[in-house]
DNA sequence: TTGCAAACGGAACAAAGTTCCGTTTATTCT
DNA sequence: AGAATAAACGGAACTTTGTTCCGTTTGCAA
């Protein structure tokens, strides 16, 4: 119980601003689960420099887009629902992999989403209550069952066969429009 | 050329059809992704095996749920888009992990949406055109995409946090009714 | 400068996909 | 029944990649 901890060395801060600037290239090129050896050799560290940082994939990713997430938990300030989730859906399609990481419980992506909805449901949420309220769109849809529909919706966006997660993402907005829930 | 094949050998029919029912088993328990050696275990085979008379993870999970992918084709003829849809949702979800892997690009699942769809996407362009001509549906949405679109609502349908599948379904669904494009 | 421990690199380990080769087995022909 | 052939086999070897671990290096405080 040390009553002033010890600041990182060095070395360490630098390693792990390396890893971040490294993955952040990697991911770009190889997307958000490329191999580790890859991140490490990128960083000019050693592999288990990488897990002293970040012990688990997840923590990287998160490491690394955090300050897009920030952005995007901001722009909920003045966004409507509609709007601020194709932001969220741009987020996802436009990072190489990210929608299939989210929604993948291959292991070390497992608290990938917990990680980032902690940061954004609660702006989905008060977005999403603001429309209930004024009777625009259903009510028997929470904001991490939406969030989670449309993280999934994304998922193959980067394909060759032309499927247009936007659109489909529209469609989904659509429905929640739709009162009659017969 | 041989201008008459040879049949398989009795040994070859007979570790196909043992290969075919431990996958079967060891994909409920474990999902369509359990190592092969698990597989290649339960069937009281070597891994080699596998490789022989599936060269992909693909080809093994086609094979196994071939039955049920035509059951669902044949149950177009009787059904309106809405109920088909939900039955192929049904199908996805209550296979261990099928959702995800269709949408996967995973190695070894690469080809598992493309030979699905091949026998499922003429059934749901049918049911689908006919509701486009009827004006009760909007016609911006290529049957290929509305299946993507379901399939990949239906990841994450297992786990334990609530996320309900089906309801999010209906709630495209509701939007493919939505024929304002605005 | 010394002592201490934080932090390191990368080999070792584990898991799992896949290939490959010596051996076994089924089948046909005589 | 035995011989010949090649299909089919099992599982070791190989590859890839996630992760741990340990001898060594490095940063920092005294």
């Amino acid at each position: 119980m040390p009553a002033t901890a010890r600041p990182k060395r060095s070395d360490a801060v630098r390693n792990e601003q390396s890893l971040l600037d490294a993955a952040a290239a990697v991911f770009v090129r190889s997307g958000v689960d490329a191999p580790v050896r890859e991140i490490a050799r990128e960083a000019g560290v050693g592999t288990g420099t990488i897990y002293r940082h970040f012990p688990a994939r997840a923590d990287l990713v998160v490491a690394v887009f955090q300050h897009q997430v920030d952005s995007l938990a901001a722009a909920g300030d003045d966004a409507v629902l509609r709007d601020w989730i194709l932001q969220f859906a741009d987020f996802l399609v436009t990072k190489h992999g990210l929608a299939d990481a989210m929604a993948s419980d291959r292991s070390g992506f497992e608290r990938l989403h917990t990680e980032f909805v902690v940061r954004l449901e609660p702006v989905c949420a008060r977005l999403l209550d603001a429309e209930v309220h004024a009777g625009r769109v259903r009510d028997d849809v929470r904001p991490l069952e939406l969030m989670r529909a449309v993280g999934n919706l994304c998922i193959g966006a980067e394909g060759d066969d032309g499927y247009d997660a936007r659109r489909m993402i529209e469609v989904l907005l659509a429905g929640m429009t739709s009162l009659d829930r017969g």
